[in-house]
DNA sequence: TAGAATGTTTAGATATAACTAAACGAATTA
DNA sequence: TAATTCGTTTAGTTATATCTAAACATTCTA
């Protein structure tokens, strides 16, 4: 027997709701951006939560955060007070995006934190048996490194405006 | 006045405990590796339970995961019963093997369920409107293609053995 | 076999995140 | 100005994840 329209929409809801809690986010979130992705038009916060079930209040918040990764966009019709939202379905774009957006993070503050422990440890700064402040500057500063290859490689992947990822994962498999 | 070597192992675990967590990963997690990580022997059990605080139940599961991930490795030593734990510091190697972990995620399962709703799309299995449905094919498929991508070029940074990712990076950059 | 030293599992506590319901504020219209 | 329509914020609830404490299982030792 046929599958109904609405009857897919919910099935793949709810395998983006999935996803958006793998990647550590709200499975609200997934919910959201799915509802927008299959919409044609954009669509405004009370359809939003007539089509998901959430209230008006998660979604305001979730929106935000959708907005600020450039996973939707936030639009206004004339003599129309409502905000209407629609998804990105430029994937790539929205990588970029979300990338950026991570630079002033908790991770890269984190990370900040690293190098400064660093920075202590070259400038010798810190008392203590010598062969182990050795050993652990190295460790460090191998982290670091890798801190740092990690953050090149993202930023390469942001400077490349027209390149698509299937085009990047092709030149790497050509590489091996 | 020179920081204390405990002081400062104790600030680099506390950022490591925080990029844990950005990471979705518990922040006792991020504290179990950053103690092995700073130790050039391997620690018994009880030793991280003194160096972390934490309790021997949550570390004996989380190293656990850590060990699943590559991240630390267990091993014992002869005529004694104890196990014991250390960080692995090459992390590209443990990259690859997170990305090899991940195949049979919840991650994964979601996304072959993407698949099938494609699948359902394209096999005209759909009852509704016919514009609608052709939309929503075509954003399903967009989406999978994405997926698609993803997924081979994580394929491809798996089978690179021998290039570390600031090659990669250093590639991508020359590209543009 | 009894006892000790280990690692694991489990039931429950605590902390954290997600979400709801309702109050609020701002803008708009009557 | 009063009433309406929208979005946001907030206080509190519910759900989930993390962690503890203690029971448990297993292996070794005497």
């Amino acid at each position: 027997m046929p599958t109904s329209l609405p009857q897919l929409k919910k099935e793949f809801t709810e395998g983006l709701s999935q996803i958006s809690r793998f990647w550590g986010f709200p499975k609200g979130m997934g919910a959201i951006f799915a509802v927008l992705y299959l919409s044609s038009v954009p669509l405004s916060l009370d359809e939003i939560v007539q089509k998901t079930g959430l209230t008006k209040g998660a979604i305001s918040t979730e929106v935000r955060t959708l907005a600020r990764m450039g996973l939707v966009h936030r639009s206004s019709k004339l003599a129309d007070r409502k905000d209407y939202y629609e998804a990105e379905s430029d994937f790539y774009k929205s990588i970029r995006s979300i990338l950026k957006e991570r630079q002033n993070s908790e991770f890269d503050n984190a990370i900040r934190s690293i190098a400064k422990t660093l920075a202590k440890l070259n400038a010798g700064e810190i008392s203590g048996d010598n062969e182990e402040i050795k050993f652990i500057r190295q460790r460090v500063q191998a982290m670091q490194e890798f801190f740092d290859a990690l953050d090149s490689l993202t930023h390469a992947v942001v400077k490349l405006e027209s390149l698509g990822l299937s085009n990047i994962s092709k030149i790497l498999s050509v590489l091996k």
